[in-house]
RNA sequence: GCCCAGGUGGUGGAACUGGUAGACACGCAGGACUUAAAAUCCUGUUCCCGUCAAAGGAGUGCGGGUUCGAUUCCCGCCCUGGGUACCA
């Protein structure tokens, strides 16, 4: 029979799926393996080519390590709570759990059909309660943990409340917030309950913080990034705003150093630990304090404030200063602005709060900023400075203050010179004509009592002189800020927490898991109350209400993967002992794109976990692999405008748009054949094209394209169920491997597709006569069939073990052709082809194998043959003769000769004389086996 | 802006540790088989100049450098993609 994919692909998902074939144990004589991916969010737009890629890296891998006698978990599940879900449900009242439950089911059966070997058994849905239960159970252990610096490690906050009740607060080391009171045991008793628990929240590792929110107050909603354009929401395009509010945050900071030195015990690609570390943001500095010269008082919080501290990686730069910004969001710059400049200041802050932060960071160009009409002064030497406030001091970093160094720091220079402030030179060598100069170099100048010193003397020195005064400490700082955990959103977890008296309580254990109520609406209240508040009679008790805000997108998946180790535990997020048997992911593949959120979230959950206890690892991701994006190719359609720049039902090719002018408008792609516009289907695509009219060139519209995420949004999603249904699961699998570096990212094309799937036919022909009967030789197979062999063997063993599919594929093409010139029908030879094939192809080696007589389901535990060098040894190599670097000619040489030996043959070499064109022989060098140069 | 990555034929890519640039495919051109098409097979295919054949020259985003030798290492620039804390 020729080749019949659609039977064969069909009858080996059933026997998988009937027989459990991917089943792993919770205890084996083998050793383990655990291969993890990436669990998907199940989008309305399906899975798309993009998914399976790291799926089939990993589903190849783990085939693999059957092969190679490991017991291998490779589990799949679903992130299944997310705002897509929720925008369709505001736009459609359908309740997401039921989208969700669609899109799953057809998330499962494409993911079914591409032939993954993964244990469904153990599969897990974040938005399911059973497993959420777990998710809300561990904020719990958070809320319920402070940590201690001395110990370095999470404790339980009973811990604290000992020490709070032997000693008071004396003593304690911890990481906590900045208004922690002091007191004695005795004064702890004394205080009452609600103060007790307001001092304790302080040191929660869940505790309530104000936070700045995208605010947008015609949807009376909070707004993701994402969903804000230019400082207008994307939905409607009404103005969004920067404003404060009460949130959950999670002190994931406590961990900030240990997060930082386990990325040297872990084998992640290098890039994925820089941007960690850069996330996290270590800055050894200090930490100074500069009088100001008159007091305030902090209208927030009522007290006394006599000085400004701003944290520093270049103290020595101080005598540099010749003003200071403190963020426009700062809780002091009410009470530091003098009455003539509230104006200016009360302007500068009102543009502040239209931007984003990372609008605030991206935009150097405009310098923004406003004198507060305050002094402090410099306590080194005494100069009365400036207090401004300026959008590119952020309030979240640092003390949200920052000392103004012209000379040294280019964003200072600017703002600088836009204010006209003095820009001290400080250093002899400082060139700051045109720019600042941040040199370390040289000698300092003006700097007073570090005059003539350098760089390190002078820091140590400024260090010493501000603790002697009290006015300033060496401090490390990091960039990292603890990360908020509320969301103001219907479809996430609901946080198990009640309020009484204005503070939080946690709901017992026993009531857990704390169910997402029915709404009538997943908008918030007309109050601007979240969507939880709409739920009638949700209440914990009667004087009690619960927290009505939801957990981040990534809460579930900071711990997903000790689910799968024991999905259907009812007593335990896991048992211990699965635990302890699974440990950690040896293997874990996944985009980039997670690098400091997901990735840092979950390190930071784990650490949190091994402190308490209950897990064994302190980093859960032993290997990482980032498989690269594959990006979406769009089409686009060019509306034209009237002169009163309206759109018009009129559309142009894309050659001609030049000539109007013209709005972008993503185009479905599959609409579109070859950048040609399919016109008619166009018009039935959506109902306002119904009437479109165009301007053609050639008599076909074309459309503009551009490479960009793959995404419903912009309607070039590319599902895999055409291709399959074309070509199959295993020429899919093996074509998207095909397509390049597993880490690299590309845009989908299906260009080579066919070489892919003429290859699978080539290798089952080889099993086969030329009438497609089943035909295999049990003669010994020749020396060049073995070589074949043996080269793949190893080929695939070492391009497997370093990711590198995209080269195993083009080896299995190579070796291929080599046993069909060698019209190749051995047993021997071709038996074991199909071992080393089946992780790439399993279905089409399960067929092959049963034909050669094998039980049926026995090839994902076969053994991986044994590669023998013996066939590989050469005793000649052609080496590729250059005369100053250029290759001329090539000339055989035995492998056993040495290099004097061959440089004596060269220099006598008559052949060679041509190229040398008379000039003599300066050097050989010869690389054994390699090449030689002839350098003349 | 900042952090990270990438840029090689018409296309996807290969060259693993500084050692023959373009493996393996796609596409294209020509041919075989066929009434025809599909399928299959064979030959050619980086560019320029040029030939019966050859022999030259250029070439891995751009400009420099190190080296006997650079796609690979160093410096500067340009472009593209990802992240930038409420997309996941």
């Amino acid at each position: 029979m020729d080749y019949q994919f659609k039977d064969i692909e069909k009858k080996w998902q059933a026997f998988w799926a009937a027989n459990q074939t991917f089943k792993a144990d919770n205890e084996s004589s083998k050793p383990k393996y655990y291969v993890l991916d990436m669990f998907p969010y199940p989008s309305g737009a399906g899975l798309h080519v993009g998914h399976p890629l790291g799926y089939i890296a990993s589903d190849i891998f783990s085939r693999y390590k059957r092969l190679k006698g490991f017991n291998v978990l490779h589990p799949m599940g679903y992130d299944s709570f997310g705002l897509p879900a929720e925008q369709y449900a505001i736009q459609t009242g359908q309740h997401p759990a039921i989208t969700t439950e669609e899109n799953i089911a057809t998330y499962r059966r494409q993911l079914d059909q591409i032939g993954f070997s993964f244990d469904w058994s153990r599969e897990v849905r974040t938005s399911s309660p059973g497993y959420y239960k777990w998710t809300q159970w561990i904020f719990m252990q958070l809320f319920n943990s402070w940590y201690n610096k001395d110990a370095d490690k999470a404790e339980s906050i009973d811990v604290l409340v000992k020490k709070f009740e032997s000693n008071g607060s004396a003593g304690i080391d911890a990481v906590c917030d900045d208004d922690t009171l002091s007191f004695t045991a005795a004064e702890w008793k004394a205080m009452s309950h609600d103060e007790r628990q307001s001092e304790l929240l302080k040191y929660r590792l869940t505790y309530l913080r104000e936070s700045t929110v995208n605010w947008c107050a015609a949807l009376g909603t909070v707004l993701a990034n994402d969903e804000v354009k230019d400082g207008f929401s994307e939905r409607g395009g009404y103005p969004v705003e920067q404003k404060k509010m009460m949130q959950w945050s999670m002190r994931i900071t406590a961990y900030a150093e240990r997060l930082l030195q386990g990325l040297d015990k872990i084998d992640w690609p290098d890039p994925l630990k820089e941007m960690q570390r850069n996330w996290i943001g270590k800055s050894i500095g200090a930490m100074v304090k500069f009088p100001l010269e008159s007091r305030v008082k902090n209208q927030e919080s009522g007290a006394e404030i006599s000085y400004l501290e701003v944290f520093t990686t270049r103290v020595d730069t101080i005598f540099g200063v010749s003003y200071m910004v403190i963020a426009p969001e700062h809780e002091l710059v009410q009470a530091l602005t003098t009455p003539e400049h509230k104006a200016g200041i009360d302007a500068c802050i009102a543009q502040t709060k239209k931007k984003s932060e990372l609008d605030r960071m991206a935009d150097t160009k405009t310098i923004s900023g406003a004198f507060t009409g305050s002094y402090v002064v410099n306590p080194l030497n005494g100069d009365k400075v400036q207090v401004w406030i300026a959008d590119y001091v952020l309030a979240g970093y640092g003390t949200g203050c920052v000392m103004g160094v012209p000379s040294g720091d280019q964003r200072d220079y600017l703002f600088a010179k836009h204010f006209n402030l003095p820009i001290i030179p400080i250093i002899d060598i400082q060139n700051i004509e045109t720019e600042a100069d941040p040199t370390k170099e040289g000698k300092y100048i003006n700097s007073g009592f570090i005059n003539g010193m350098g760089y390190k003397e002078a820091t140590a020195a400024v260090i010493a002189k501000l603790e002697s005064m009290g006015m300033g400490s060496g401090k490390i700082n990091y960039r990292m800020r603890d990360a908020i955990f509320g969301r103001q959103r219907y479809w996430g977890e609901p946080v198990p927490v009640y309020f009484k008296d204005g503070l939080p309580y946690l709901i017992k254990e026993e009531e857990l898991p704390l169910v997402l109520p029915e709404v009538d609406k997943y908008l918030p209240t007309e109050s601007g109350e979240p969507p939880l508040a709409r739920a009638e009679g949700w209440r914990y008790s009667a004087d009690a209400a619960y927290e009505l805000s939801t957990m981040p997108g990534w809460a579930g998946s900071s711990w997903y993967w000790y689910r799968y180790m024991d999905a259907q535990n009812d007593t335990a997020f896991a048992s211990e002992k699965a635990i302890a048997y699974w440990k950690d992911v040896d293997l874990y593949i996944g985009g980039s794109e997670h690098a400091t959120g997901h990735l840092l979230y979950s390190r930071f959950w784990n650490k949190f976990l091994k402190d308490m206890g209950l897990v064994v690892e302190e980093e859960p991701f032993k290997k990482l692999i980032n498989q690269g994006m594959i990006q979406g190719r769009s089409n686009f359609v060019y509306r034209v405008s009237d002169a009163e720049g309206r759109g018009t039902n009129m559309f142009v090719s894309h050659g001609l748009k030049a000539q109007y002018h013209t709005t972008p408008i993503h185009v479905d792609v599959n609409i579109v054949e070859n950048d040609i516009l399919d016109i008619a289907k166009f018009k039935k695509w959506r109902d306002d094209f119904a009437d479109a009219e165009f301007i053609l060139e050639n008599g076909k519209y074309i459309c503009g394209v551009e490479v960009e995420k793959m995404s419903k949004s912009k309607y070039n999603v590319v599902n895999p169920d055409d291709i399959i249904e074309r070509y199959g699961a295993d020429t899919l699998r093996m074509y998207e491997m095909f397509l390049g570096p597993l880490e690299q990212s590309k845009p989908w094309n299906t260009n080579g597709i066919e070489g892919v799937f003429k290859f699978l036919r080539k290798f089952w022909r080889l099993f086969h006569n030329d009438a497609w009967e089943f035909s295999v030789s049990d003669n010994e197979p020749s020396r060049a069939e073995l070589k074949s062999l043996h080269k793949i063997i190893l080929k695939v063993q070492e391009d497997i073990e370093r990711f590198s599919f995209n080269t195993s594929v083009s080896s299995f093409m190579i070796a291929v052709n080599e046993l069909t010139d060698l019209k190749c029908n051995k047993r021997q030879i071709l038996q074991d082809m199909v071992i080393i094939l089946s992780p790439y192809a399993p279905h089409i080696c399960e067929e092959l194998w049963v034909l050669l007589g094998n039980a049926p389901g026995t090839l994902s535990y076969a053994t991986y043959p044994k590669f023998n060098p013996e066939y590989l040894v050469e005793n000649e190599f052609s080496y590729p003769i250059s005369i100053n670097g250029k290759t001329k000619t090539n000339i055989n040489f035995s492998l056993s000769l040495d290099d004097k030996e061959i440089e004596d043959q060269i220099v006598a070499h008559a052949e060679l004389q041509k190229y040398l064109e008379g000039k003599a022989i300066k050097k050989v060098i010869v690389v054994k086996g390699r090449i030689i140069n002839i350098v003349i």
